[in-house]
DNA sequence: TATTGTTATACTCTATAACTATA
DNA sequence: TATAGTTATAGAGTATAACAATA
């Protein structure tokens, strides 16, 4: 190994001079990390990340309307579509009516997706303390605040 | 907007209870913004963030093999195919045939694509500054270490 | 005319297995 | 047999346009 990188080379480090120190780059290799470990964690339930995330916020906003859900989740809704037609496929959620405007459809968990979204909020926070098992409580709450000061910043036109 | 949500729901504030105490849904919301505005940038180019890294690290390691290339990009070697076939076919970079073990092909970038990762280096850093212009310097700095933190403990198993 | 949800489509990313040529 | 590279393939994520129902 390293047989023709080794004597051309000038990094031994394992790092290249630009790539961490770009954002970006360091953003998409922790996210791939921490990822690995929650999708391992949700396997067992076959629930995806943008599955989970949208079973949190019906959770915490039962009657969200597809579009809304769009919005709050910055994914396009034609995502939220398949997204939430599985979940009600599988009989976690139904789609109701709205009767004040019957374009809408409100998102409400169904019992077992009460009990499911239980256990997976659980598993999320278990994944997500193995993942930052290098950071200190300060540390990640750091994290946390710098990474959301970062997506809430609105971008210069 | 918000009609079946507001006399239901117990957040006004755009955030969840829990996905915005959760490492992974930040990370992935933080990346989302600052890959798009990178997007933009390198758009012109038509070089996608997978290329772009792939022609720093040879930039930065001549003669690299593409095993190595997916181990330092943390990518799969079938990628790493498609990745370097692509930047040779544009002629930004060659693959030798590595006289010592010919089952290796190590990859040098050409004139034009010392040229070009000269220029995308550049747009890369301004990019990086756009994504980040809500931080301070120090914030920065310490959000990279952060995550660097992350992606580099190796995970317990 | 505008909006919600939907369908269809296409393109990229990602992962896996299986093949070849070299060792 | 083991490894580097490749091919083929399939699944998931993502983005866009166009349509139907409703407002």
């Amino acid at each position: 190994m390293q047989q023709m990188g080794d004597d051309q080379s000038g990094s031994e480090t394992g790092r290249t001079l630009i790539l961490d120190e770009l954002l970006g780059y360091a953003l998409r290799r922790a996210q791939l990390k921490v990822f690995k470990d929650f999708e391992e964690a949700m396997r067992e339930y076959a629930i995806r990340p943008a599955q989970f995330s949208a079973l949190v916020v019906v959770e915490e906003m039962p009657g969200v309307t597809q579009s809304e859900l769009a919005q709050r989740l910055a994914i396009d809704p034609p995502r939220v579509v398949n997204l939430v037609h599985d979940l009600e496929k599988r009989g976690y959620a139904v789609r109701v009516r709205c009767k004040r405007d019957r374009r809408s459809h409100g998102i409400f968990l169904t019992k077992p997706g009460e009990a499911l979204v239980t256990t997976l909020k659980r598993l999320s926070v278990e994944s997500d303390a193995r993942a930052s098992v290098g950071l200190s409580e300060d540390e990640r709450a750091h994290l946390l605040r710098l990474l959301r000061k970062i997506y809430d910043t609105p971008e210069a036109p």
